[in-house]
RNA sequence: UCCUCCUUAGCUCAGUUGGUUAGAGCAUCUGACUGUUAAUCAGAGGGUCAUCCGUUCAAGUCGGAUAGGGGGAGCCA
């Protein structure tokens, strides 16, 4: 069988040694004639397979460069160099792949930018920061399932293609069969007759399966979405993507207060289970980020490397305050009085600025933090109104260095006040007939989040720019790969 | 979409007040070397200075437009 190998990691977990053994891998770098550092992204350790002289033929040393896949077959011996325990003394080389060096963008000696890396995303891959960034990233997806399967939820499949633009959560994406060069059977009216469209009527790429997830949150309980959603929003931002994925639960009999508890719960399982299962791609990402920050004055480094940071995250409850409270902070902090907001806190009702989430997280918490009963204007219609009559109660979770990563509500489970503001905000009723039927047929109290994953992976990753944390970015302007 | 900065070799970057043939390190290629660790040593090749237009005797350098990229803002997850 081709495909008998061992794979890196395995062989170097152990130190045991004069034993046969097949890998298959890439080059990463050739010394020597001699020694290859063989990777197979198992792990980001290398394994070096010797390559004695005389033992293979001509045509296939010169095979071995950097990029070239490889099958090596050999014993596991003690390495007599100091930098790895055990090594593979190759008795067969055969190279699967070659790759020409001249043309090959990656070598090992060489400090490619982020940015260089991202316009060959089919192959950053293969670098070190990369190969620990996915496999973290798969790692926390493993792990999400994993969090909301143990307790009992559903995961449920949201539609990719939907009808209805009711929500309000950004541009969508239209989807369509007619012809885009003008002959498409038009109204009266002169717009597109979306009766003759494949649906039988305008449809678009889902912006959240949110209403859909609330739908079987009313027979399950409790039930998750983990899938694809798309914003066509002109957004060029190191924390936004056309294309991106999104983790929604949504639980019956949950109140605001579990809502805040589930997802605090959640987010310091998942990050626990990647710093248990990707200890040595966190420690790079780690010294990765700690040479980055060399390169930055004194007074912008961050406080914490990311190890640290993560630690402190999982071991520290979350600070939970209202809007009202944080408006309070705001407005009484130095910062607001010796004006160096852009933006100065002037008073209740308005929607937080970037500057602001940032000084409350970063400045005066210093922590995570959960802000609470938002004013009901900046706040989606199905969010559950509070007594004030001023707010509903929504939540969302501020994260340092990203910002929001968790935004999430009690739902408005009572007809009459969800139809009315449905009214004020001019959201068409008859287009979500699905959706109030819920609030007709043995409505209960339920509440739910949206987590944007890649903002999960950014946080645990360290990365900066979000276009790095997912494998082929779809922003504007791009869609290569 | 707005503000701002950037674009020089495959990569990362120098390039002075505008002035002769545009440089470095790494990578690549050729050769040497058989216990290397970002291996080392010797040699070679590699450039439409993002694109277009303008100012000037003369533009990598000054001005404008366009494209692409970075950072910040808005929209949000």
């Amino acid at each position: 069988m081709f495909n008998k190998r061992t794979r890196i990691k395995e062989l170097l977990a152990s130190d045991s040694a004069n034993y046969e053994t097949t890998v298959m891998g890439w080059v990463r770098s050739f010394r020597n004639n001699q020694f290859i550092a063989l990777n197979d992204g198992s792990t980001n350790n290398n394994l070096q397979v010797m390559v004695a002289l005389g033992m293979v033929d001509d045509v296939t040393l010169k095979g071995i460069s950097p990029g070239a896949c490889i099958k090596a077959v050999g014993e596991i011996i003690p390495s007599l160099g100091k930098g790895q325990k055990i090594e593979l003394k190759a008795s067969s080389i055969e190279i699967l792949g070659e790759c020409d060096g001249e043309k090959y963008p990656l070598q090992i000696k060489n400090r490619p930018s982020l940015e260089y890396l991202r316009e060959i995303a089919h192959l950053r891959f293969r670098t070190n920061t990369f190969g620990a960034v996915f496999r973290i990233r798969h790692a926390l997806a493993y792990a999400i399932h994993k969090f909301f399967n143990d307790k009992g939820f559903v995961y449920l499949h949201t539609p990719i293609i939907t009808a209805s633009d009711a929500e309000g959560a950004g541009e969508m994406f239209k989807v369509t069969t007619l012809p885009l060069d003008g002959t498409a059977p038009k109204n009266e009216d002169g717009t597109i007759n979306f009766k003759e469209d494949f649906f039988g009527r305008a449809t678009n790429l889902t912006v959240s399966g949110q209403l859909e997830g609330e739908l079987a949150a009313m027979a399950f309980s409790d039930i998750y979405t983990f899938g694809p959603t798309f914003r066509a929003e002109n957004s060029n931002t190191t924390r936004h993507l056309a294309e991106f994925w999104m983790i929604e639960p949504e639980v019956a009999f949950n109140d605001l207060e579990d809502n805040m508890n589930l997802a605090e719960e959640f987010i310091k399982y998942v990050i626990r289970h990647a710093m248990d299962n990707n200890k040595e791609d966190l420690e790079f990402l780690t010294q990765r980020l700690e040479e980055e920050e060399k390169q930055k004055p004194q007074t912008e480094r961050a406080e914490m490397g990311l190890m640290d940071k993560l630690n402190f995250v999982v071991n520290n409850d979350f600070e939970r305050l209202t809007y009202t409270d944080a408006i309070t902070i705001l407005k009484e902090s130095n910062h607001n009085k010796k004006k160096k907001f852009q933006y100065l806190i002037e008073g209740w009702g308005v929607d937080l600025q970037s500057e602001h989430e940032r000084y409350l997280v970063e400045k005066h918490f210093k922590k995570p933090v959960i802000l609470t009963d938002y004013p009901k204007e900046i706040k989606a219609f199905y969010m559950r109104q509070n007594d004030d009559g001023k707010t509903v109660a929504a939540m969302d979770i501020l994260a340092p260095g990203i910002g929001e990563i968790v935004g999430g509500s009690q739902r408005e489970e009572r007809l009459d006040k969800l139809m009315q503001r449905m009214q004020e905000m001019h959201i068409p009723a008859e287009e979500l007939w699905w959706y109030l039927d819920t609030r007709k047929f043995g409505a209960c109290p339920h509440a739910g989040f949206g987590l944007g994953f890649e903002r999960l992976v950014q946080f645990v990753t360290g990365m900066g720019n979000i276009r790095d944390v997912i494998p082929f970015p779809r922003y504007p302007k791009s869609a290569e790969f």
